[in-house]
DNA sequence: TTGGGTGCAAATTGTTTGCAATTGT
DNA sequence: ACAATTGCAAACAATTTGCACCCAA
């Protein structure tokens, strides 16, 4: 499994893009940061912030991710199942494999897959600006 | 009653996957099929069908889509922007590019991109069962 | 001080569902 | 005839917004 340096969340993050340092942007930043799970929804983020007994309402929640996601702080995804998902975004690009059957999300990098969708473009008259790859997985069944 | 019969075996279509050949029904298959629009949200369609006069209910539009999706009829596509984007399925897997300026839609075949995403995900254990991929893309300037 | 930020409730948007009336077979 | 299907309105789920109050800078 690919590793990346941890690297803690601080005020500067949020001046840097012209936000003010509030409580609920940095409870935020922080469960998004130490979350043991990676890809939250904003429901996933509010449950956290009522256990930890933060009192900060979920149309905040969706207000600050909204926010970070326009601020290059957070990703934002869609996969299959209607709600959003976000990431902290700690650069290094990766697409994604959800198991079907447990949710689990797995992240993963193919430079030759990033090529071939470039020349794709290309040889259409386009520019690629951006893509959503996305795998739906099941475990292999041992025989 | 207009009755207009531009692809062949529709109404078979709908008895051989158990569903009765009712007027919604067939008037949505044919706006599916002979539109220029490949891609159209339950809004598209249903908004063709005032155009034409038909009285269905945008929730009939919504149902009829749905059970066409479990029948493998159409595919349904989550592109950005929230609402779901159906296509008559006419076999021939492919992926798609949606230029963000236009909104045009353009599919794809990339035999290579396919068989790696198999690879990846066998790499980690998984079947691939199912993918999304959409390249967002911008007409390459003329210069 | 003061304009941005927040909580709460109400509003939107996209889609689904309950039910009585209607229709295909 | 009788179950499947439809239309309509109400219900839903996810997300956004209006507004009066609150708080970082």
């Amino acid at each position: 499994m690919p590793h990346r340096a941890e690297r803690v969340v601080e005020s500067q993050d949020l001046r840097k893009v012209g936000l003010k340092v509030t409580h609920p942007r940095m409870r935020i930043l922080d469960i998004l940061g130490s979350a043991q799970k990676k890809h939250m929804t904003a429901e996933d983020v509010y449950r956290v912030l009522l256990e930890q007994g933060d009192d900060i309402g979920l149309a905040t929640v969706y207000r600050v991710l909204n926010q970070f996601e326009a601020a290059g702080i957070v990703v934002r995804h869609h996969f299959e199942g209607g709600q959003s998902v976000y990431e902290l975004d700690q650069g290094g690009h990766h697409d994604h494999m959800v198991c079907i059957e447990t949710g689990k999300v797995i992240e993963f990098q193919n430079a030759e897959i990033e090529s071939l969708q470039r020349e794709i473009a290309e040889k259409y008259g386009y520019e690629l600006e951006d893509h959503s790859l996305v795998l739906y997985v099941r475990p292999k069944k041992a025989r």
